[in-house]
Formats: C-alpha cells, sequence, structure tokens
DNA sequence: CAATAGAATTAGGAGTGCCTAACTTTTGCT
DNA sequence: AGCAAAAGTTAGGCACTCCTAATTCTATTG
C-alpha cells in the first residue's frame, strides 16, 4: 500500500534527484522536515517497497516504480494547483501548500475532471510541466537566473513554488513565467544582478535568482 | 489535536443522535466499519478530549464541542458534495465517497471560496441542509416514506446520500429532491408502497421508502 | 431473582511514521 | 595515514488507530 508519506518521499527524491543523481538522507530530510533516523527508516521500507534502490549510507535513487509514482503525485500536485488559481481564483502563492494535502486526497475520476475543465493544460501556475497521466513529462532547456552571465537573454519559464514571501516577491517585480528579461550587470561584491524585465529594471539578489528560470534565446 | 478519525466519529455520533439520543457503541462500530473495541477506545479518548460524555455501558452523546466540530465537517461535506456536481459535473451518486477524503483536506480558505463559487447554497444535492459557518442547521419537518400513511402528499425533501447503487434507482424511479409525489396505497403483505410521482407512479420497497424524506403538504 | 444472551470494555498486539540518543561509517583535512 | 567532523544508521519510544480474544456488565426472561 502506497501511502501519503511514501508519496511524500518519492516527490521529494525526484526534486532532488534531478537527472539521476543519487539523494542523501540529510538533504531529504531537510527537505521534508523530519530527522536523518526518520528519513533512514522511511528508505528501509520504500527500499523493500521497491520505490528507491538504497545503498547504505550512499543515499538513494528512484526505481522505475519509484518514479512513476513520483509523476502521478506531482501530475496531481501541478493540475490541483492550477485548479485553485483558474477556478477558485486563489493567489498563487498559496496554491501550493493547498496542493500538498488535496494531491492525496483526490480520486483519479476527480482529477479527470479536473483536467478536463481546464483543457489538458501544460503548465501550472508557477510554469512547470505538468507530467502525461502514463508518467511523461516535458524536460525545459532552462537555467537557473542566479547561473546566467550578464547580458543573457530569455524568457522566465519557470519560477519555485513552494514559497509564499518569495512568490509575492516575485509577482511585485514582475518576474513571472511568460516575462521576457535580460541580465545587465552583475555586482562583483555581491552577485546581485541588474535585471531589465519587459519595460522595467529590478536588482535581486542570488537568493532570489535561484528561484527563477529562464530559457535562453536562440 | 483533531485527527480525522476524530471527526469521522463526532460526525457519525451526530447523525446517529438525531434529537439528542446516546448513541451506543455498537451502532457506531456498525456505521464505520470497524469493531465495537476500536469504537470503545476511540470513544475514551473523544471524552478527554470534551468531545463526547461518555457514560460508560450506556453510550455517549456529543458535547457542545463536539456538535461544533461535527457541524463544521458536515458543512464541507456538503458543499464538496454540491461542487463537486455543479462545477465538476459528476453524477450525484458518486459524490458521497469522493467527499468523504475530501472534507478531511480542504482548507478552510479554499472552502470559503468553493462557498461563494456556488452562491452560499443552503442544500446539498441531496437536498440536505448545509450548516452556516457558525453551525447552525435548518431543520427540516419532515417524515420517511416508509413511516407515510396511504393519502399522504408532500414534497421530496432529502434522500440519503451514502449508498451509489440506492441513489442511481432514486434518480431513475424520478424519486430526487423537489418531486411532489403522494401515497397511493400499501401493500399489507411486504408494505410495499405504490406512489404516484409527478406524473408517473412507482412501486417502492421500504427498503427503498427508508431512503427518502418527504415535507407533507400544509 | 438467577441464568443467560448480548453489548461493552479491557488486554495485548500490529503497522505507520515520527522522535531522541547512541553508535557506526564516510569524508575531509593536516 | 590518521583523526575529527559530518553524515547515516540503529535502538528504543510514543501517538494513533485498528485488530482479536478474553472479560465484565446490562437487560431479558423464565
Amino acid at each position: 500500500m502506497v501511502t501519503n508519506a511514501d508519496q511524500d518521499y518519492v516527490k521529494a527524491i525526484y526534486r532532488l534527484q534531478g537527472q539521476n543523481r543519487s539523494v542523501s538522507t540529510s538533504s531529504l530530510a531537510a527537505t521534508l522536515g523530519v530527522t536523518s533516523a526518520s528519513v533512514s527508516g522511511m528508505l528501509r521500507k520504500l527500499d523493500q517497497a521497491r520505490m528507491v534502490n538504497l545503498r547504505r549510507y550512499r543515499g538513494v535513487r528512484l526505481t522505475e516504480r519509484g518514479r512513476r509514482t513520483a509523476l502521478e503525485v506531482i501530475r496531481r500536485h501541478r493540475l490541483i494547483e492550477l485548479f485553485l488559481v483558474e477556478i477558485l481564483r486563489m493567489p498563487w502563492e498559496n496554491v501550493h501548500g493547498e496542493a500538498e494535502r488535496l494531491e492525496h486526497a483526490v480520486s483519479d475520476e476527480v482529477l479527470a475532471r479536473i483536467d478536463k475543465l481546464l483543457g489538458s493544460p501544460q503548465r501550472d501556475p508557477h510554469g512547470s510541466p505538468i507530467p502525461s497521466p502514463s508518467g511523461e513529462i516535458a524536460l525545459l532547456d532552462r537555467v537557473r537566473l542566479d547561473q546566467t552571465a550578464p547580458g543573457v537573454r530569455g524568457t522566465i519559464c519557470e519560477v519555485s513554488d513552494d514559497d509564499p514571501e518569495m512568490l509575492r516577491h516575485l509577482s511585485k517585480l514582475g518576474l513571472i513565467p511568460g516575462a521576457r528579461i535580460d541580465v545587465r550587470e552583475i555586482q562583483q561584491i555581491d552577485e546581485t544582478r541588474l535585471i531589465g524585465c519587459g519595460k522595467k529594471r529590478c536588482t535581486v539578489s542570488p537568493k532570489v535568482a535561484a528561484a527563477v528560470w529562464i530559457s535562453k534565446d536562440q
């Protein structure tokens, strides 16, 4: 039986492992807000359930089964986020936490109806791609804004969805998915960036820039 | 902390206690699909949490606190049922089970938005009154169809929401909230009723009649 | 009013998922 | 290489909610 906690763990592992790098106990503990000891226990359980491959003291990787489960949960999460924004008109900065609970309670039938009502969308409100029902996900060719060099131009394709404060800040600056931006200048001292965004310009710290992904021009 | 199980228990007690009659362990066990031993344990816990008054071997009654909690959950449940029918176009016979899970996952903010979207409705899809946010509920002056005498006329105000099979059957017969009906005849042998319903007529067993409440004319 | 059927409770145990504290393994530095 | 810090694991517990089996209480009835 796949519990809510199982789903939360595979989802977190999926996010952390990126292009299939192995994920440490402590990074999971930090992400999930529990102790390393708890993570250790859960990973043993997930290993037995063949959701992950666990190598003691060396971290875990998702199995195919684990990956599929993670993508199902992510599909739920992102469709629910979009539903909350589009149908219930919730402010985008609050929908992440809400979806975090609802993703475990919504049946396949309800999810299918939400998907239909929204017209089988491809992106959630923060620009993240929504996996297909069969677990395919569009991989974006993107760069994190804090990794860009001066002169780079592009379009914001995605922002981190989990910190409401950050999201409020980003929308105040106009740094939202779809916005055209260019990197004007980077301060030596603290890596702060001067950004042109549409007709305005703004200054972003590395912390803020790390929450924004862009797809570079050409 | 009020857990999901706590909410399920107070909701079941509320339904079973009617006009404040005391509720037995075994009736709760049957309703909730668990053993009497489990109910006994939970009732002790709810008593300590001051949600119920427990008299050992004599059943429980909700406290004011328990009643308020029950009505909050029922409000959630019924608003969600209506939302599923009205917004997601789910067939009415399936929404009960769905709402049973969602009622524990939806935040106050989302519930408020659902309520607004639906125009602060007074009734759920099965005709049951929706409690106000502060826990007031309209008490209907109603009679169960299996308790009616021949000649009685009235309007269906409510039907049981929990059995999909029954609901499919009722809608096939046209026995839905708002329908005008009259009791033509009752068979001596098995209490089967001949019912006029709009321009049609139908035959209902006591079992089916027990799922239908009517408000009598004048 | 005593026997007994039925209802309720207690005792003991399981699975989940979290914790702290203690211990082991790995890693990084000199 | 050797040692200390950091990372990971195990041991032992707790809260929750369920279960079965055994026991106790209530209510009925002859």
